[in-house]
DNA sequence: CTGGCGATTGTGAGCGTTCACAATTGTGCA
DNA sequence: TGCACAATTGTGAACGCTCACAATCGCCAG
């Protein structure tokens, strides 16, 4: 920055407010320090900026697989409403999902001074894992579920699975069974609560609800037992993954989809449309909900304005895996 | 840190050598020390450490689009390589392909002072828009293409499309036809290169390589127009989401796989094991990849060592989509 | 022509570290 | 007992910037 100054012939001040595009400096000064930072190739060092301000612009982003569809949609929004804003985004990913490895990866960004921090892990022990930090910096959770502790941005699953069940309900099936995730997630939770609740309003009392871990693979195992219930006409799949694996165990098994069973996953993954059927499925504007997230951190961070969850709504997508029951 | 200084009865330096672990520290001032910075919770500033070192301790990743599944997994090697080494991971997405997208995705994190910037995005357009930025810090690319402008690491693609014909031929297939990616991707060209290779060896003529553009919609529409070549046997197809959509048609169409058409996949995405039928892929290590593109950059920043090409191996995963040729 | 005021520019200090020394303390041995 | 030398600790400066204030400039009215 001296040497702008000195080629410009001005004081090194004088080269910060024109960086900052304070009004008061005069147009031709102005300009002949422009040209000098151009000559010279010149660009602040942010770290010194940082050290003086105290604020680094940088958020941490803390995830548990972003290998996923959804948390990495989520986490694309985040970046890009971040850019948007000025804001760098950092990232840490957790190795498992226990209060050790969520600790060490909020300290690690925190370490790396960042000035707020999302965490995206939908699950119960990591949220359970964020009740024990210390709040040294703002911080906010994609999906954690309606918590007190923490602000939470998630899409509505309640809502998403009230749509898949009454999507079936009104095809007429009276046998809509609910194949869950995992009981740590926090969203087969939800939607599970969704779907009852659904079947109940309509006089229907809910069968058992089976569950998979997410996989293509659960799905497949686990509609091996559901086959052998014959009473079956509709199913509410926990996400497109299981929806994939219990749709070739369908075909596998020689029943016809939709005709002998309806489908419905959740998600919409850019492969639903082109399983065998297409997939009927709620999407959820993951990108949306990391956009939403992170206005939600920086408004903590810059006007530490009290924080309100946020709900972003799905939407039910109608292809060919359900139809009218026959039954 | 003053104030740990104060409270341990020594000099600032004292603590900042405590904080480095250098030897020339007696026992117990050293622990008299690290109580006070207990006692406190102190934690270093890293700025000013960053400031004074000129070390951020920081890695810039750009990508073009870490929704889908290789990107992702690159990123997430990336990042717990990192992560080991003591290294943070700021990232940066690309909007657009273009020549002014890039350089802003790198300008952006050499504003934000990183050491090193790991370029995710193996399409022509963006390895062109590499050459043209000025070499501040040092840079590798993932999946660039053998370049000599950049260093490189990749899986091998060549070998795989080898390992993947070869299975077809060795099934006696002798009429194996490529449905490739888009013609931007220096993936997609070296995977044509690799088919064509190994057919010729085997002294046959390649036949017309198909485009698609790696969407499962693609895989569905050009497989429209496959289905009208009857003397095809077995297509090798560019990747798994491609494959899905081609399964997707060929089952519509009435065909049996791989009874009547083989199929070969690329990338070994986690459904492919579930789709229908379960699909012959050829497995690539994204995340080894990312692990080694930070060693390789890690070694650039550190001590600036020339660097040298690396080459990951892929491997060919034989499920149920190809059999033996009948005709 | 001069005081006064707003517009512009410059100065000193400090952000929290590390570096290169200088100063102090302790130890072994003659 | 005292001295050399190693081990330990302290001091001043600097990293590149922003803040708060002080100084200067130009211009107008009195």
């Amino acid at each position: 920055m001296a040497d702008v100054a000195k080629l410009a012939q001005v004081s090194y001040q004088t080269v910060s407010r024109v960086l900052h595009d304070s009004p008061n400096v005069r147009r031709d000064t102005r300009e002949r320090i422009l040209a000098a930072i151009r000559q010279l190739d010149y660009r602040p060092n942010i770290m010194a900026q940082a050290l003086v301000t105290g604020h680094s612009k940088t958020l941490g982003v803390v995830s548990f697989d972003t290998t996923l569809f959804g948390p990495a949609s989520t986490l694309l929004g985040i970046e890009q409403a971040a850019h948007g804003v000025g804001y760098a985004v950092s990232i840490a990913s957790l190795q498992s999902l226990n209060r050790p490895s969520m600790l060490g990866a909020v300290h690690r960004l925190q370490g790396q001074g960042v000035e707020g921090i999302i965490v995206i892990a939908p699950q119960k022990s990591a949220v359970d894992a964020l009740r024990h930090l210390s709040h040294r910096v703002p911080l906010v959770a994609v999906e954690a579920g309606p918590d007190e502790s923490v602000p939470v941005v998630a899409v509505d699953q309640f809502a998403g699975a009230v749509a898949a069940t009454r999507h079936l309900l009104e095809l007429g099936h009276r046998n809509v069974w609910h194949l869950a995730g995992p009981p740590d997630f926090l969203e087969a939770e939800l939607r599970i609560l969704g779907w009852k609740s659904t079947l109940k309003a309509a006089g229907i009392q809910p069968p058992t609800c089976v569950r998979g871990d997410w996989s293509a693979r659960s799905g497949y195992e686990i509609g091996q037992r559901l086959i052998k219930i014959p009473e079956i006409t509709a199913i509410f799949v926990g996400n497109d993954q299981m929806a994939l694996g219990l749709l070739r165990l369908l075909h596998e098994a020689g029943r016809d989809i939709p005709r002998d069973i309806s489908i419905v996953g959740f998600d919409d993954i850019p492969e639903a449309a082109y399983f065998t059927p297409p997939l009927t499925t709620i999407r959820q504007d993951f990108t949306e909900a990391g956009r939403r997230c992170l206005r939600l951190l920086v408004g903590l961070i810059e006007t530490g304005e009290p924080s309100s969850n946020v709900m972003v709504a799905p939407e039910l997508v109608v292809r060919s895996s359900t139809t009218v029951c026959r039954k």
